[in-house]
DNA sequence: GGCAGCGGTGATACACTGTAACATTCCCGC
DNA sequence: GCGGGAATGTTACAGTGTATCACCGCTGCC
């Protein structure tokens, strides 16, 4: 796996991305299956969101076909688990490393040059969201923060030139 | 600049949606197309967001068939002209009432019970993406931030009840 | 008039995304 | 062994969006 300065995504190698997983299963009670295991590992070895198809593809060029809606399945399941995340604007998925506090707002911010997505969440963004809310008189359940951009890297990368 | 914090403050009719259009593009030497002009009316008209087949499917009903393709190019056009907005989380459209500042955020506030879409904006929670962004290295060219929940009319329903 | 160019629309086909429904397998507790 | 539940396989289908080409009406130009 190349290194990206700055990518948060690149900090969490794909084995401790499958340790993890398979450790919150177990603790769970969850069954952490071989195809939950190589969907989980498909999208945690791409560097940028995997769509459902590309990974349905990518899993059965190793022989096996595997189809898109085994898929869609593992995928559902690794979401409910907080270990994936889907991109709404690029109907696609990435790995989350973090582990997210339940109600906790979280920006994606993907990069339209490279297409990593990387992810941020601060108190103050929070803090604002709730203050808008509340003065719109509006009950939140679910939030979708995504913003789409120039990573650093690629703005850098971009002057050199 | 015009600002909002949600609600029905705004009660643009559709005839008055429909004659901002009209300006709007007569100002800007662009054609308001007949065709345009049903997509427009029938998004105008909709009390909650509409899909492009919807919309198909409604202005065929008077007659002459309109494909969703037609549709789709309608939309394209309204989306730039800003008079119309994409709920990426419903593949959806809604009218904009409003006219917006150019790299204004602004946050759709999308009723899971009664399906009105609305629309909030305000400066603190822009510092606080702002903020968080620059943190994060990250210069952003386009943001979608939309929740879901519940409004204020469907709160105080359940509770009468 | 004739004609090329252009934007908008019609029409068909197709790709991509996601879900419903049912059959099958496997494992676990009884 | 047997019943039940969870996971997966399989097929079919619905929903969303785009590519491509043809056609039409208009404008500017010769
Ligand atoms: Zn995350
Ligand atoms: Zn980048
Ligand atoms: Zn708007
Ligand atoms: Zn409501």
């Amino acid at each position: 796996m190349h290194r990206h300065e700055g990518h948060d995504a690149c900090h969490t190698g794909v084995g401790d991305m499958l340790a993890r997983a398979e450790t919150i299963c177990r603790e769970r009670g969850l069954q952490f299956t071989p195809l939950r295991r190589d969907v989980m590992e498909a999208v945690a070895e791409a560097g940028k969101a995997q769509g459902a198809y590309d990974i349905a593809e990518k899993l059965s060029a190793r022989g096996k076909r595997v189809a898109p809606v085994s898929v869609y399945r593992a995928l559902d399941f690794l979401m409910e688990q907080g270990l994936v995340h889907r991109i709404a604007s690029r109907n696609a998925f990435i790995p989350c490393p973090h582990g997210h506090a339940p109600g906790e707002g979280v920006v994606f911010l993907i990069c339209r040059t490279c297409g990593v997505v990387d992810e941020a969440s601060s108190e103050e963004l929070e803090d604002g969201l709730d203050r808008t809310l509340k003065r719109a008189g509006f009950t939140p359940a679910h939030s979708i923060l995504e913003v789409e951009g120039d990573c650093g890297a690629c703005r850098e990368r971009r002057q050199d030139s």
